[in-house]
DNA sequence: TAACCTCCTGACAACGTTGTCTAGGGGTGC
DNA sequence: GCACCCCTAGACAACGTTGTCAGGAGGTTA
């Protein structure tokens, strides 16, 4: 800025007025600026602006992995949202992992991020609290953060889902529903244990339950085994996107009724289509950064709990009834 | 910083040599400015650091939807190589719009970033050259950029592999094959158009070729017209994933021998399972940003044009007979 | 005891912006 | 012709950090 200064002869402020657009500057004196600009191929150093300005036109996006479907679909949605307020996307994943996620927040928050979307993956975010105070506004999306702070959270209704595929499997006629779902430490896979238990209410049976971090071997193996009982399941519930897949790989063909939680792509070109308990995992980033930016606009209400509704998508393999197997 | 100095009662310096960790302090200071520091919650502010030092640790990501399988996996790529060198990934979907790409692309560079990798929307990238003079180092990725620019790229054998797949419906017997690709204006379209177009030789019948933006419905109906025509299509290549699957539901069940250029998910799921030509979205995320940071690590030679292989992964849906359909 | 060396600490400038304040030039009103 | 005001422009400090350099305390050597 100073060589442009220099080279249009007029003052260091002169050239921030014209970079900035601000009114009291000579058009001619303005048109000179811009030609050195031009020249010099100047662009405006944005680390000296957020630094005397404070705010940084960031917002810190902490996921579980960008390359799953469903966080993918919701970063997506963060960046859009991000895009029309003029805002850029920092982003990175946890891998399930709570000290990189404390170490994500920490580094967004050392770059001064004006605000963070977060899918936590521990359960002790009193680390936040300094930050909180300090006016960084967070969202919590897909899972709830720990008791330690109160701030907006975005979830879905992962109980609700639960029941209503546990349900809908009663329905066609099923006693005998497995579950197959992720490690009980996270969240929506507790809370969909919970729905699963509810909606089977006597008929639950622990043997039929396999809770266990992704890991497609031992969920394949946990499904065989139950294959083998004297009384089998005749339907999967399944907790996730990755663990349908994992399940349609184990059963390869073999008839069972599966709902599965979340869509996915192609789940209705199989044979039979995967009836699915369908989340909206862009709408759960759009609300999330929706809520963030209100508060970064000012918004200084209680903290708010948002959940959005799931549904049923019945493709065929969850109609299946116990006689087909 | 300067809070925390009088806290401690040492000066400004004193305290950025313990959050630097550099030699020279005296352990009971040290333990004192730590103590002062953990109390009043600081953390540094990197953009006054940036600022100073002239360095980001950070890396600009342009890609063209993150919510793409295929990108959001050499996005995920990159984020880990990232990680490995102590940086951040800023990250922007150019929607592929050129326009955009280029805002994303200033964006970046006003913000500093280190370097950049690019899945180029456009095939203008004259408004690089500012930056690379400047020393910004970019690694082009999956699409190589305009003649304007001589930066590393990292692309897959785009031609090969198409004819690869056209070889292999060959060999099933097919002579005529139908190719549904991408808007000819995009790079790697173009390119496995003239691997098909080479694989046929006097095969090739302008009639089976449809090329256009993504449109699920538009390549529906032009491959319905193919199919209508006195002289149909017994197989089909599809230049994307995308393609495939809105292949896939079009035909819904219908018979065709179908090659599809990227492997997805499921594809070995569906019935038949679908024949690919797989590449390796996260190996070109991750060379092109180890190529990035050897630039960063002041590699100066000349710019490097890397092409990674393919490779045709047979599963039925290529391997069935004219006479099948 | 003087000279020197090491270890630790602090003062100060600088990075590139922008907010605030001051000042000159020219026009307008009386 | 004088007072006043508006328009434009520039000088200067400040944002929070780090690099450079200077200097004091204490120990060692001659």
């Amino acid at each position: 800025m100073k060589d442009v200064a220099s080279a249009a002869g007029v003052a260091l402020k002169t050239v921030s007025r014209v970079v900035n657009g601000e009114p009291g500057v000579n058009p001619t004196t303005a048109e000179r600026v811009r030609a050195a600009i031009d020249a010099l191929g100047y662009s405006r150093n944005e680390s000296a602006r957020v630094l005397r300005q404070g705010r940084t036109a960031t917002v810190g996006l902490v996921i579980e992995d960008i390359s799953d479907p469903f966080y993918s679909g919701l970063g997506r949605a963060v960046e859009q949202v991000a895009i029309a307020h003029g805002c850029l996307l920092l982003s990175g994943s946890s891998g399930e992992n709570p000290e990189r996620e404390r170490e994500l927040v920490r580094t967004f928050c050392a770059r001064r991020v004006d605000g963070l979307i977060v899918v936590p993956a521990g359960d002790d975010h009193s680390y936040l609290r300094p930050e909180l105070d300090a006016g960084t506004p967070a969202v919590f999306v897909d899972r709830p953060p720990g008791p330690e702070i109160d701030v907006d959270t975005v979830l879905c209704d992962n109980a609700g889902g639960a029941r209503l595929a546990v349900a809908h499997l009663r329905r066609a006629g099923h006693r005998r529903i497995a579950f197959l779902g992720d490690s009980p430490s996270i969240f929506t896979a507790a809370e969909r244990l919970k729905g699963y238990r509810a909606a089977l209410g006597g008929l639950f049976d622990p043997a039929l339950v396999s809770m266990r971090a992704p890991d497609l071997a031992g969920t394949g193996a946990d499904l065989e085994h139950m294959l083998g009982l004297p009384d089998p399941p005749t339907a999967v519930f399944t907790g996730n996107g990755r663990l349908t897949v994992t399940t349609l790989r184990t059963l390869r063909g073999r008839p069972l009724a599966l709902v599965g939680f979340d869509d996915f792509e192609l789940a209705d070109l199989l044979t039979p289509g995967v009836t699915v308990v369908a989340q909206d995992p862009a709408g759960l980033g759009r609300v999330a950064s929706e809520l963030l930016f209100r508060r970064l606009a000012g918004d200084r209400g209680p903290a708010q709990h948002l959940q959005l509704p799931v549904r049923l998508i019945a493709r065929g393999s969850g109609e299946q009834s116990p006689s087909d197997s």
